[in-house]
DNA sequence: CTTGAACCTATAGCTGCTGGAGACTTTACG
DNA sequence: CGTAAAGTCTCCAGCAGCTATAGGTTCAAG
């Protein structure tokens, strides 16, 4: 059994954090040892490193009580979860295309002042003209994750 | 000359949140009809599909702090300049590094979801067993940034 | 048996918005 | 020209997802 301080060692998350995914209903409630401390099993932590993977990779909480929801169902087809993670790979790659066309322009600009010359500066242009956009995004990003 | 609304709808940004950039001084305060209303430019415009863009990218607001006032005094001291490009740029990369092993895992997961059941599937098996990660994800995007 | 680390609850604060209340301005229609 | 509805104004409260603080209790090492 494990205290909270171990629980979020091992998986990676801190202590006030995983009393607040106790309080929003991602973790259930654990046993209490006699002096009224959590203790977690194995599952716990389980759950736990589920739940940091899913938010390291960009998943939103709700996305993520519908993926441990699948997790908790495991006969079911998983096209919903394959779903989840589509999305979330569309979101990752527009990010990366025009955090690409932003890092070009910022070379760009310091090679320039090597030289003295920082005159234009067309960060505005690159990251502000909706022409240059690899997506669409007149609809926010967060509907389109989650 | 645009009202704030139209504003809003041709850069994508909900009309508060542009009062709120407003308020913390992203945006310069604009001209006002005879009635009070918000009156805006194209330069406003451009500034606000700036701002949007760099969000969607993850910057925080200090970060698009920082990049607007390159774009705003490109003739400043180059140092100045080159010191918040560089900072910047090195947000940036950090920033397409990290998504790209993201886009990676999410690539891995997704093809190996051969849609069958949940019990098999490797969206959820993936996030639950930190020994499957085939990158290093352990230290959380956000802090990558600035 | 004491001391100090780790735990408890409760609450407040943070960033970056988002939405509501209640009043005023603008615009479109008859 | 009048009126209605859509848009705008300010102010303020609340949300997501934590993070930190305060003030107290419990546990384990020496």
């Amino acid at each position: 059994m494990l205290t909270i301080g171990k629980l979020g060692e091992a998986a990676g998350v801190k202590v006030p954090t995983i009393r607040y995914y106790e309080q929003i209903g991602l973790l259930p409630e654990p046993e209490r040892s006699a002096g009224n401390q959590r203790l977690y099993g194995q599952k716990a932590l389980d759950r736990l490193a589920f739940i940091r993977h899913a938010r390291e990779l960009g998943f939103p909480l709700d996305a993520i009580r519908d993926l441990l929801s699948l997790a908790d169902d495991p006969d079911q087809p998983c096209a919903a979860a394959d779903a989840i993670a589509n999305r979330q790979l569309a979101a990752v790659e527009a990010r990366i295309a025009r955090l690409m066309a932003l890092r070009t322009e910022l070379e760009r600009m310091i090679t320039q002042c090597a030289q003295g010359t920082v005159a234009d500066c067309r960060v505005i242009e690159v990251l502000g003209d909706h022409a240059l956009c690899a997506t669409d995004h007149r609809h926010p990003e967060s509907a389109a994750v989650s």
